[in-house]
RNA sequence: GUGGGCGUAGCUCAAGCGGCAGAGCACCAGGCUGUGAUCCUGGUCCGUACGGGUUCGAGUCCCGUCGUUCACCCCA
């Protein structure tokens, strides 16, 4: 096609998109969007908003150097003064970074807990469930080491997906240990895996010296069979982070929110320490990671903060829309009913012009056709915009005071006084 | 970044081995000169993503580009 259209890997949200791509439905763009801010709300997480891009150097250090979001999916550009920016590929260094600049972290015992919905970025082959641009729903908790505030994420992350009606979800759940314990049983891996580089995929030989952690997510078959016998990160453990885990654990038990352990898993984020976890539902193909996250105790004295821990997560708001609708999940539309006003002949027009400036000054929403088509097309009009009632207005009703208010699902016709129509329609429209 | 599938009206899709490009929905109008959603009739809209090639002839075969999709990779 030669005709100019969006960029590969983005797609355009729509009044009517295509109910079978739910992501380019305005109206299931505002439904989740709702649930997530009602739910962040109930938490007690506030909004926060951070440009969609930064200085390509809070991704290198936040993110980390050696991840493949970085290493190769990031969109990063020159602009006109010399410096490098990129489009935030993923939420959380963006929000430190605010955090940090802004001092909302400088004093002893601070915390501050806040969500986004945003758009991220990442240069990767685009497919259903993957795109350039995609969209998270996330939340970042700072100032609380405990494991209480990792299971709060947790929990409020389920109780997002469940009041948007997901079914079929798994929660993994894994831990890497703080700093040290990480650094131990990392190089308690690569010591363990050096002898059987050869045996590794190309990918992971590569991995062993950069980022040897993700060696144990790698599906590939030699990877698999090269890491059997590996030591588990559970060996490494400081009795610090053993207890935190434990404890996060107890929580979920006790807040009914099933998982399972995965020593597995990884996360492509370098950041993490201690708890990771991942949420995986049905009906998303191989694409079936929904959300993830986990704590990072050491993010913000990297980006220059006072150290402070932290724990969140990002949820992906596309995948989470094909979940459901491959699900058979209808998200709840709430539109108030719509007023349609059909005018026969310019003095009636004229007079709907009037009255429907009235209906939308007492919060009623209302439209019309000032085309002058047949009363037959303007209701035909009416009834494919949805409208709820059709108030007719011609010759007769100019001269008797009155307007005809139809009722489009029962079709009752009835005629009110000019002067009562607005309160009337009021009391039908609150109820 | 790797490998495969697909790309025909606004939408969903049809056109055995190459042989005059169609349907349903949608949209407009009329039947009903002031009544939609149902029904009937008529009409509008495409020349097959784009570029090239083979052929008397290409939607159909070949090559390239673009887009999309599936798997890998990665992750949301």
């Amino acid at each position: 096609m030669s005709k100019i259209q969006a960029p590969k890997g983005t797609y355009d949200i729509l009044p009517d998109g295509n109910p079978k791509d739910p992501w380019t439905v305005s109206a299931n763009w505002q439904a989740i969007e709702r649930i997530a801010r009602e739910v962040a709300a109930l938490y007690h997480f506030r909004e926060i908003r951070t440009p969609i891009y930064e200085y390509t150097d809070l991704f290198h250090r936040g993110t980390g150097e050696t991840t493949d979001i970085v290493r190769r999916e990031t969109f990063t550009f020159t602009d006109r003064g010399g410096d490098s920016l990129t489009l935030r590929p993923e939420g959380t260094p963006g929000v430190v970074r605010a955090a940090v600049q802004h001092n909302l972290l400088a004093d002893q015992g601070s915390r501050l807990k806040v969500f986004y919905i945003a758009p991220n970025f990442r240069y990767e082959r685009p497919q259903r469930g993957r795109y350039h641009q995609h969209h998270q729903f996330g939340v970042e908790a700072f100032g609380i080491a405990q494991p209480e505030q990792d299971a709060e994420c947790i929990t409020l992350q389920m109780d997002f997906y469940r009041r948007c009606g997901v079914k079929d979800l798994s929660l993994r759940l894994n831990t890497l240990g703080d700093a040290e314990s990480k650094k131990r049983y990392r190089d308690a891996l690569v010591q363990f895996l050096e002898p059987r580089k050869s045996q590794l995929s190309e990918d992971s030989q590569r991995r062993l010296t950069e980022n040897p952690l993700r060696i144990l997510d790698s599906k590939d078959e030699k990877d698999v069979k090269a890491r059997e016998g590996a030591p588990a990160a559970q060996e490494y453990l400081s009795e610090a982070s053993q207890t935190h885990f434990a404890r996060v654990q107890e929580l979920l038990t006790q807040g009914s929110i099933p998982f399972v352990v995965d020593s597995t898993l990884v996360r492509g984020l370098d950041y993490y320490t201690n708890t990771v976890w991942e949420v995986i539902a049905g009906g998303l193909g191989a694409q079936n990671s929904m959300g993830g996250g986990g704590r990072y105790d050491n993010l913000v004295e990297t980006l220059d903060g006072k150290p402070t821990p932290g724990v969140g997560f990002g949820s992906g708001l596309e995948r989470l829309l094909i979940a459901l609708e491959a699900q058979g999940v209808d998200l709840p539309k709430s539109s108030p009913p719509l007023v349609w006003l059909i005018s026969l002949g310019d003095a009636a027009r004229d007079a709907n012009l009037k009255l429907i400036q009235e209906l939308r000054q007492h919060n009623i929403p209302a439209d019309m056709d000032p085309t002058g088509r047949s009363a037959k097309a303007q209701f035909k009009l009416a009834d494919r915009e949805g409208a709820a009632y059709a108030i007719t207005v011609g010759e007769t009703e100019l001269s008797s005071g009155n307007v005809v208010l139809k009722n489009l699902k029962t079709t009752e016709q009835t005629a009110i006084a000019r002067s009562e129509i607005v309160a009337h329609l009021q009391s039908l429209v609150t109820k």
